[in-house]
DNA sequence: AGCACGCCGACT
DNA sequence: GTCGGCGTGCTC
């Protein structure tokens, strides 16, 4: 039995004598401790030592037939054995949360629709009288069916606060509902657009490998049309009754692409993400299980979604980093995707503008196939990229002359710009003009950010925050901001270009839902011109009227201790880029760097991605980093620095020297992190068998070791980050 | 992770 | 005299 607790061990139970045998795969309820729990039928290894009377029995059985099937059960067993993860929590993060815990809650939905008298109501009276009532009771009679609270959180935010008052009037009214269940074909499907030459020939190899297991790296310039040739394969996958599973990094992107799929494809889309009310989305689940959804997109959690049929898998964005879950239960959901897909016998199809090395590498050593398109879509140039060396220029407040220039020269042509900073906040600290001290967050090894709208300093790594001292908190000095951030930038930008609409982007800014796509659409029909932004702006938007991208700060990914660092800035330039000169303009793109000789961003900015990324494989096999060998991470952190230091110390000492390397411990990326004391172990290997081998002879040992204190400790493998 | 048991400080 | 602090141990 599997039972979802932080332990690396199943549990045995008893079998009531009345009860059938349940089915692996089933969900059971037992008793465990002194509570009881929901578990999953999981086939124990026989190494039992208990004797039968000290097994409990099963309470209950929840599923009849289970949810998933053979396949379905290997792969999250090769994935807690792969991430040295307990089952149970394998298991818990592959199931949607509604369908975890209770047995029989009935799977309902939320709806809200406007009554016949509350039609009447919807008048310009109410509109001036209380215009929130007005939108909300408007907006429930334009659907006829009425709305589920999740489109009216993202329609209308704040609804709540007036439904209470509309439907004590009985204007409107509330039922619970069982999901939409209607995946029958919708719409007929649009007809396909005619491939570019490029995007032909792609196809028509991809059509050669529409079954059995294959990885077809999709590695295409923004614009060359990736989704299109996605749009086909699954259109050939549905036309053989099978079903799709898409992957995408993100919330924000899924909505769009979903819209895109079902007006093509004129079938519904099954969402799974994180942001779904959650008997949506245990409906659009108990769908994609059933076989009804044929089309399922969602975030990394649904690549272990059981589906009936599946004949193939997308990873949209391949090289995004947040495919790999950084807490908790680590895995990659790309990684996971290929090894389903092999063990499924299916292809899977990567996509990306900017390849992760590790396919990349992949691709060139033949173990995936590699298709390359260099076009973009109507016939758009590639925007031009300089590099403006800031040595050279004086930058006043962090932007220097020529961008100041070019900037002018684009607004003038009645273009966009794009301002990218990936940095929220007015500055990154403050720092005292007599001792020169800095704001430090109390718990953590970090400046505090400082924020001028809500005059605050913020530490961006624990979210501690106070007050925006008047003077050093040393020695009462006058202090001043150091550096920039996006509130900054926009601040400077402003000044400089007073006659021109300005919108910030960040996570400050766009808080409230749908703000994001409000300002967005602003941005569309030109209201407004110069955007300022952090990585959220740098992902899938199309701006028809940009045509400068100011890249503020390319430093930090050259020099930072992680392996990765640069590689992540290079993916980021690149698609940042990609939002320059779509249509008929030509874009230009200006980065700002101290260090505008690097030889990697010269590599970048005058050859382009591909030669950059041969340029740091060949650096990453000099310096033996992945993918030529493979690594783990051992973390462990506590608020006593010595206990942190000391179990990972007897960590290495546990360690056989068998063709795995260990370094450290060293204090992790941020040593301090809300008040605990962070180390880490990176244990190397050359072979990944043997770097598997002993982790698990180390978490099998740590495991066995109590801990003291509040010693945390966890495994990452195949990190991404913070080495 | 929960949850209980267990042994020492400040309160009605 | 108790309420409650969180250290330690266990979960089939």
């Amino acid at each position: 039995m599997a039972i979802d607790v932080p332990l690396r061990r199943v549990f045995d139970y008893l079998l009531p004598p009345d009860m059938p045998s349940p089915s692996r795969g089933c969900r059971v309820r037992v008793p465990f401790g002194r509570s009881s729990r929901v578990g999953l039928i999981w086939p124990t290894n026989g190494s039992n030592d208990l004797a039968d009377s000290a097994l409990r029995e099963i309470t209950a059985c929840i599923d009849e037939k289970p949810f998933f099937a053979v396949h379905d059960l290997e792969l999250l067993d090769f994935a807690a054995r792969y991430y040295h993860q307990p089952i149970g929590e394998v298991v818990a993060s592959a199931l949607p949360p509604l369908l975890r815990s209770a047995s029989d809650e009935q799977l309902t939905v939320e709806y809200w629709q406007a009554t016949t008298s509350g039609a009447d109501q919807a008048s310009e009276t109410l509109a001036k009288k209380a215009p929130k009532q007005y939108a909300l009771l408007r907006l429930l009679c334009a659907a006829d069916d009425g709305l589920t609270a999740g489109t009216l959180n993202a329609e209308l935010p704040g609804w709540r606060r007036v439904a209470g008052t509309l439907e004590q009037r009985g204007w409107i009214l509330r039922s619970q509902r069982q999901p939409e269940s209607d995946w029958r074909e919708g719409a007929a499907p649009m007809s396909a657009l005619k491939p570019t030459h490029e995007q032909a020939n792609v196809l028509s190899a991809l059509d050669a490998a529409t079954t059995g297991f294959s990885v077809s790296l999709i590695d295409g310039v923004t614009g060359s049309g990736k989704t299109e040739i996605y749009l086909q394969r699954i259109s050939v996958c549905l036309q053989q009754q099978q079903q799709v599973l898409v992957l995408v990094p993100e919330i924000g992107l899924t909505p769009q692409l979903a819209q895109r799929f079902s007006r093509r494809l004129g079938q519904r889309v099954a969402m799974l993400h994180s942001n779904l009310p959650d008997a949506e989305r245990a409906s659009n689940w108990l769908a994609a299980v059933r076989g009804d959804a044929k089309i399922v997109l969602g975030t990394r959690s649904a690549v272990f979604t059981p589906l009936d049929n599946p004949g193939l898998i997308i990873i949209d964005e391949e090289h995004d980093p947040s495919l790999k879950q950084h807490e908790g239960f680590r895995y990659h959901a790309r990684d996971l995707a290929v090894w389903r897909a092999r063990s499924l016998n299916v292809p899977v199809l990567l996509g990306s503008a900017t390849p992760s090395l590790e396919s990349l590498h992949n691709a060139l050593q033949g173990r995936y196939q590699h298709y390359q398109l260099h076009e973009r879509a109507g016939d758009a140039a590639p925007p031009a990229i300089r590099v403006i060396d800031m040595n050279r220029f004086n930058a006043v407040e962090g932007i220097s002359q020529p961008v100041i220039d070019a900037m002018r020269r684009h607004l003038d042509a009645g273009n966009q710009v794009l301002v990218y900073l990936n940095r929220r906040g007015y500055a990154p600290t403050v720092i005292c003009t007599e001792c020169g001290s800095m704001a430090d967050c109390q718990h953590c090894d970090a400046h505090m950010t400082m924020h001028a709208h809500s005059q605050q300093l913020q530490c961006h790594h624990c979210g501690a925050r106070r007050a925006l001292p008047k003077g050093c908190e040393a020695c009462g000095a006058p202090v001043r901001a150091l550096g920039e951030g996006t509130e900054r930038v926009e601040e400077i930008i402003s000044a400089q270009f007073a006659d021109v609409a300005l919108a910030r982007i960040d996570s400050d800014t766009t808080q409230a839902r749908g703000s994001m796509d409000k300002k967005l659409a602003a941005a569309k029909r030109g209201d407004t011109r110069i955007l300022i932004g952090t990585q959220m702006l740098a992902k899938g938007h199309h701006l028809p009227g940009l045509t400068l991208v100011v890249i503020l700060n390319a430093d930090q990914g050259f020099f930072a201790s992680d392996f990765r660092a640069s590689e992540r800035l290079a993916q980021t330039v690149v698609q940042v880029a990609g939002r320059a000169g779509r249509a008929d303009q030509p874009g230009e793109v200006l980065i700002q760097s101290a260090f505008a000789h690097h030889p990697l961003l010269q590599t970048l900015v005058t050859q382009g991605y591909h030669a950059f990324a041969e340029r740091a494989l060949d650096e990453r096999e000099a310096a033996s980093w992945p993918p030529y060998s493979y690594i783990a991470i051992l973390h462990a952190a506590s608020k006593d620095q010595q206990l942190a230091l000391g179990f990972l110390h007897n960590a290495r000492q546990s360690l056989r020297d068998a063709g795995i390397e260990a370094l450290g411990p060293a204090p992790a990326s941020m040593a301090r992190r809300a008040g605990r004391y962070r180390f880490q172990l990176l244990l190397h290997a050359s072979s990944r068998a043997a770097l598997q081998q002993q982790l698990g002879l180390l978490s099998a040992s740590l495991d066995a070791t109590r801990m003291r204190g509040d010693l945390r400790w966890s495994l990452d493998v195949d990190p991404q980050a913070e080495i």
